[in-house]
DNA sequence: TCTGGGGTCCTAGGACCC
DNA sequence: TCTGGGGTCCTAGGACCC
């Protein structure tokens, strides 16, 4: 039994760098939405000490004297890099699990323990020739375990970017084991390595020694699951086909902050059409719509008001005005002129396939079906000349509108837009 | 001035029922 | 006066992940 974890370092500001060379060797981050935090940091960035979620704004003085380069997020981009990636990598297993958009599980059962290693290296090559981007393989017997294989692989040098747990002598892996902290295992947060280390587990060492069943009282069933993998007992399942949604949210920060029930109405309206198109493509329905609206918990000198309305449908549904309808209800009933707002967002409840869906009583067949026609003629527009091209008016028409977000330093979309890729300058 | 977004799972506790 | 106990379902909140 061999599990693979394969991920790529700083993938974010490594997609960026395959179009933009110059930028190898110097220091870079990439800003979430908003340009608000950092998400990404090259190994030059974090040899400055500066820490995953690092607001934006604190980091000026030091970008300009260490000359650090962000740049806006670029999703679009990067999906499609992960799938290029993802594509290549499935190719060592049949069994793949695209955990994240950087990082995928390979079944490995089957090989012979001293393929392994040869293996690891020959998909790292590949991925680097193919899409240029870096990776670090972590080969073990579960899951948890070839997380932190894949961490040893990636920080320590020695170790060329690949480590296979089970080729590490008996006395080696206990040395990582206590070495490592307790909070790089995969599952242990800052919570949780707060209140362990209160009972002397410092070490991922200590937490693979600790008792089960007591740390599962303690806990839960997921500490105890974390110590079984630790132990080597696979406990989590690789997950080849990703199952439906179970809920879709929606939300953004506003570029500026807002105050009009109008402009939040617009924004919900949006986040709403986007939420029932991820919605649609997976072939769903929902049968609640939540709605949230709030001020900025960092402006504590203002007043704050944080709302949430839920609307449940009377039927479960995957028309987009059906849902509009129900966020204009939520918002009316939540709304508190008065108040700066920061941030809005619904979510999808409920959600069931469209194959579950009774027919609707109170709604002909006609009606229905017309309905359907609708929403699907609105995706097919999108899908050919792109998302937003048609929507309903209520999602505001200005473009850009007045409350969205901010990205001043967005690459192109080198490899998703013929427009924007002969602004790509390789080399 | 300026602090992201989208998920899952588990548990506790209340409501309700028998 | 004495005031059970177990099951289910739902939701809110908290923890985790990337």
């Amino acid at each position: 039994m061999a599990i693979a974890l394969v991920d790529a370092n700083n993938f974010y500001v490594s997609c960026e760098r395959v179009f933009r060379p110059n930028l190898e060797g110097r220091p870079v981050v990439v800003l979430s939405n908003n340009d608000g935090c950092v998400v990404a940091r090259s190994a030059e960035v974090k040899a400055m000490g500066v820490a995953m979620g690092t607001p934006w704004f604190q980091l000026q003085k030091l970008a300009k004297r260490e000359g650090i380069i962000a740049l806006s997020s670029n999703y679009t981009l990067y999906a499609d890099m992960s799938n290029r990636m993802m594509g290549i990598l499935s190719s060592f297993s049949p069994i793949q699990e695209v955990y994240s958009i950087d990082e995928c599980f390979l079944d490995l059962r089957g090989f012979a323990q001293d393929q392994l290693s040869s293996m690891g290296q020959a998909a790292r090559e590949k991925v680097r020739q193919w899409v240029g981007l870096p990776v670090g393989v972590g080969i073990a017997a579960t899951k948890t375990l070839a997380k932190l294989a894949n961490h040893v692989a990636k920080k320590m040098p020695e170790y060329a970017g690949v480590c296979v747990w089970d080729d590490l002598p008996a006395g080696d892996q206990q040395r990582l084991l206590q070495q490592l902290p307790v909070s790089e295992v995969w599952g242990v947060g800052r919570q949780w390595t707060a209140r362990l280390q209160e009972t002397g587990i410092q070490t991922v060492w200590d937490l693979r020694h600790a008792d089960p069943a007591l740390m599962r009282k303690r806990f839960s069933i997921l500490m105890e699951r974390c110590i079984r993998e630790l132990r080597g007992e696979p406990c989590i399942a690789m997950v080849e086909i990703p199952p439906p949604r179970q809920e879709i949210q929606s939300s953004r920060s506003f570029g500026h902050p807002i105050t009009s029930v109008d402009e939040l109405g617009e924004a919900i309206s949006l986040y709403t059409v986007r939420a029932v198109d991820t919605l649609r493509r997976q072939g769903s329905v929902a049968g609640a719509l939540r709605v949230f609206i709030h001020t900025s918990l960092f402006q504590a000198h203002l007043p704050q008001y944080h709302a949430t309305r839920t609307i449940a449908l009377n039927h479960p549904s995957q028309d987009t005005r059906v849902f509009l309808q129900a966020g204009r209800v939520a918002l009316a009933d939540m709304y508190r002129p008065g108040f700066v707002y920061a941030k809005a967002g619904v979510h999808l409840l409920e959600i069931t396939s469209v194959d579950t869906l009774q027919a609707n009583l109170f709604l002909s067949a006609e009606d229905n079906a017309r309905a359907l026609q609708l929403m699907t003629t609105m995706d097919q527009v999108n899908v050919r000349f792109g998302r937003g091209t048609l929507q309903p008016g209520v999602a505001g028409l200005q473009d850009p509108r007045g409350w969205a977000m901010k990205c001043g330093n967005k690459s192109p979309a080198y490899t998703t837009r013929w427009a924007e890729l002969a602004r790509a300058k390789l080399g």
